[in-house]
DNA sequence: TGACCAACCATAAAAAACCATGATATCCCA
DNA sequence: TGGGATATCATGGTTTTTTATGGTTGGTCA
């Protein structure tokens, strides 16, 4: 599966086009649908993004662990699912950021791609220089104090 | 199987049509049954459909997990399977939905296809955006109590 | 014959492909 | 090791195609 890594920022044009970072492309260029898949997180004003296979689990898993008409289950899925969107690639590398999300997110100008593991966020730059350092203070008090990595699974 | 996103709203005609999206026409273009199938869900006032693997599947895992001949499989499978209902496109992607269902859903004027996964809904415009916005409520205060993800969590 | 349904045709708007360019970074060879 | 050639990447604009939508026609079945 994926894998996001690094920080990059893109401008995005008038027709609301970015470039996506070309390490992204790659990481994901194996997967069944060539493109990356974006939604509005519960919490933070930006983007999240994964490859399909990413949101593929999630739904299946979902779907198995509750039957298929859990309420619960289909608030989360609605939430997630149908705020998302399939983002094909042009030609160029570029994708179509929805309207509806890049209004939310705050971007305009220039989308700050951050690469956070089996998934990544979009910023307004701007915004995203704050939220960096908020994340970077947070990170120095919480790291103590998190359970130790199970021995050699996935984490 | 297929795979739905997003959500979009498109309008129904005096004759009933209604484009369905192409992105969920495209997903189940490769099953069998080169359309989408419908049928009236337990609880919500709107109408839910897939394509036929998933009806298939419905069915088979039903029989799997409880026999064929448990009354409670057979109440699950008369109120699904034997409402349901295969739409064919139109040569512009178009379906008609059953008169029947679209009046159970209350649907005039606008139809709000939304995206979940291994299956979708078909609401009416207006009423898709009250129910969203509980759902998204309901999702927020579920979603810490859903186990982990694998790959890291969705948001 | 009349209601209904499936294909056909037309059109405007939106999205995707296409083409061109400048800027980096990388490679290759003397 | 220096420096030109080359490939990749990000970016901007134009053109073509797809999509969604409306209406019309022709066929089918009660």
């Amino acid at each position: 599966m994926a894998f996001f890594l690094s920080t990059f920022t893109n401008k995005v044009d008038k027709k609301g086009r970015v470039s996506v970072p070309a390490s992204f492309r790659s990481t994901v260029a194996s997967s069944h649908f060539p493109g990356i898949v974006v939604y509005r997180p519960f919490d933070l004003p930006c983007i999240e993004g994964a490859d399909m296979p990413f949101l593929e689990q999630l739904s299946d898993r979902l779907y198995g662990d509750f039957g298929p008409f859990n309420p619960d289950q289909m608030s989360v899925a609605t939430a997630i699912l149908a705020g998302a969107s399939q983002l094909s690639f042009d030609p160029e590398g570029r994708v179509m950021l929805p309207a509806e999300l890049r209004e939310f997110a705050g971007i305009d100008g220039l989308a700050t791609f951050v690469g956070l593991g089996r998934k990544f966020q979009i910023w307004g730059a701007e915004a995203y220089a704050a939220h960096h350092q908020n994340q970077l203070t947070r990170a120095a008090e919480a790291a103590p104090k998190l359970p130790p990595f199970g021995g050699g699974g996935a984490a």
